[in-house]
DNA sequence: CCGAAATGAAACATGAGCGTCCTAAAAAAC
DNA sequence: GTTTTTTAGGACGCTCATGTTTCATTTCGG
């Protein structure tokens, strides 16, 4: 009951109101809900058609958004290659998916809006795929034994939080945080730090 | 109005009341007020009669932990010996206060609550004074010459915010998190990756 | 021990967002 | 061009956090 039987109509204002809830509720988890429809160029009632709740909204949203991020995870094919190659690709595919993501770099690392409201429940998604990619690329040498798998993902996330943020918040454009994004990443993860091209 | 003129009792449940308002509201910043008072172990008419609006107490809570960042931030004493090496006194600085910059990485980075709540207004604090030291540490050739110093202030907060957060999220300890943390950011900024012990 | 200061507890009015419902209008499908 | 679908634009009651006020109680200071 989430996405399919809807007209074609449908599916356009559907996708078009979990953007916008994505780009208002990423930087405002708290902003009113007529804030995200008029976003989506849309009546509050009508969000209200398609998401009964808000909580029904955030659902649908991060369903989502993991999607998007399974896709990502698919398409790095992080069993390829070495470890620190496999947490490479994976770090650009989820750069491309940056706007989607942002969701798991706001609200859902502190309020994790499914389902509860409660203080420090599990923060953020601790992926076995990464982990194990991680794990893969300490063991072959071409990730830093001092890091721990845990410390590499967690790492990644806090990366692409700032590539993310780092546009905003000083005045580079994307193209830089990006690269230069990827450039600290690797060089901070790699075994060999000076054979970062 | 805003810290002296306190008996020594007021002083003490102010600070309470601080110390409180950053754990609650940086994990979610639209958290009750009551909340805040039952943390600090205080009735909410007390905490109002400390703080009028929540909009007092988070700027006071603002001006509080800008407080602390200044403290670090002299500590760290910036001007001293290369930039990479200022760099790292700076972390090391404001590692020991993660507990209250924690606002800074929280609701501050969003909601910004001082004087708005509007969408993409300055998010973090570009700081001049590392700003100044990055520079110079590219410049000294400590800093790898192919990141901008913007990206490095933006960097640091980045892997400051995985620093808090990995324990959490992951099964990793505080003293774990901030060591791989101060590795993982030597490395990436390093000229000379090589020469991080 | 006693006056002053500080707090706890509760009641109260207010406002904002939420969720529901309904009707006329617009847009799509045929 | 007509029928069906989808939407806009409200009105409404509800809940909940807020901010204010008052009064009894506790704690502090000398």
């Amino acid at each position: 009951m989430s996405e399919r039987d809807l007209s074609p109509t449908q599916q356009r204002t559907r996708a078009a109101l979990l953007r916008a809830g994505i780009e208002v509720l990423s930087n405002d988890p708290s902003a009113p809900l007529g804030e995200v429809a008029s976003r989506a160029g849309v009546a509050r009632s009508t969000l209200h058609r398609y998401f009964a709740d808000k909580t029904a909204l955030t659902a649908a949203i991060t369903e989502f958004v993991t999607a998007e991020h399974d896709d990502a995870l698919h398409r790095a094919d992080l069993t390829e290659g070495t470890g620190l190659d496999a947490l490479r690709r994976l770090a650009l595919e989820l750069m491309d998916r940056l706007d989607v993501l942002a969701w798991f770099l706001g609200p859902a690392l502190l309020v994790e809006g499914l389902h509860s409201g409660s203080i420090d429940d599990m923060t953020g998604e601790p992926d076995p795929a990464v982990l194990d990619a991680a794990a893969r690329g300490i063991a072959d040498g071409s990730i830093d034994p001092a890091l721990s798998p845990q410390w590499c993902e967690s790492f990644v996330w806090s990366v692409l939080f700032s590539a993310n943020h780092a546009p905003a918040a000083s005045g580079m454009t994307t193209t830089e945080a990006r690269s230069q994004a990827m450039r600290s990443l690797l060089k901070a993860l790699a075994a060999d730090p000076a054979a970062v091209r």
